[in-house]
DNA sequence: CGGTTTTGACCTGCGC
DNA sequence: GCGCAGGTCAAAACCG
């Protein structure tokens, strides 16, 4: 191979890297977009306050904060959603994490393997355990965890097996984190947990953009068998998304020059 | 030894 | 006022 050539090839693979990059930026925007659009599923849910739920007064307070910050929780996911798919469009890669970390308290619903007797959610924040209780209507107990960063970080979280499904760990988040999440390690968790909620994703291989359809909102979380069915059509969906990138060649060959180009920065650093 | 987990006791709100 | 249920506290045990 001449150094012409090398140089050539180097050129090419530093490229292909870039677009790598973008293309791994635009991956976690979505996944901050089906989050955001978890705390919206999961908001509009609630009952109304006059509605026979039963509640004690701070729950009662909760919930008309929640329903105060909708209209502008809408309009953020529309924001939000317009600009992803322009940054698709152009492979832009600016990111929105800051921009739309949770403010309210959320429910996320994780399957995890039946054997598994853990009530942890791996989420990437480190948690203490404050408390355990059984509750009426479950027969797993109710697990209470408070951020390690309290008192200085107020967020709890509490964690209970589903009743209907004992594989799917039901978590309820509240507060906001006032701090950076301490490892990354957990993320990829966290838009596992967060894509068990409804959406409609299309994908056009021809030219390698993928659509996410938000305005999908038939389908309430706050309701556990539907969250267990949310769950299934997530990996529904997953399977047909990777079955489609799978086939198409473009997306193939995209895929192995990013991982090519990966290996030889790798030996270059090592080196 | 310091941080975390366990677990029974205690507190609070709600319905009757 | 009483009982119930959910949430929190705090001392002891555990662990790295």
């Amino acid at each position: 191979m001449t150094e012409r050539e090398a140089g050539g090839l180097e050129t090419k693979l530093n490229e292909l890297n870039e677009e790598n990059k973008q293309l791994i930026k635009i991956i976690d925007e979505i996944h901050m977009i089906i989050a955001l659009q978890n705390q919206l599923m999961d908001l509009t849910s609630f009952p109304p306050a006059e509605s026979s739920f039963s509640m004690t007064g701070k729950r009662k307070i909760q919930n008309t904060e929640m329903n105060r910050n909708n209209d502008s929780l809408f309009d953020r996911i529309h924001e939000t959603r317009n600009q992803t798919e322009n940054d698709i469009t152009r492979h832009s890669c600016k990111r929105l994490r800051e921009d739309i970390e949770p403010n309210n308290a959320h429910t996320t619903y994780t399957r995890v393997d039946a054997s598994d007797s853990s009530p942890m959610v791996r989420d990437g924040y480190q948690w203490r355990k404050y408390g355990q209780k059984v509750t009426k209507d479950n027969p797993s107990p109710r697990v209470y965890f408070r951020c390690s960063y309290a008192p200085s970080c107020p967020v709890k979280k509490k964690v209970q097996r589903s009743a209907e499904d004992r594989t799917v760990l039901v978590a309820t988040y509240e507060g906001e984190h006032n701090h950076s999440r301490p490892s990354p390690v957990g993320f990829t968790d966290t838009m596992h947990e967060n894509t068990s909620h409804p959406y409609v994703m299309s994908l056009n291989s021809s030219n390698s953009t993928v659509t996410l359809d938000l305005t999908h909102q038939g389908l309430n979380s706050n309701n556990c068998d539907k969250g267990i069915e949310l769950i299934e059509l997530q990996r529904v969906l997953a399977e047909k998304i990777a079955s489609s990138l799978t086939k198409d060649e473009n997306f193939n060959a995209a895929l192995i020059s990013a991982i090519s180009g990966r290996m030889f920065q790798d030996t270059r650093v090592q080196n």
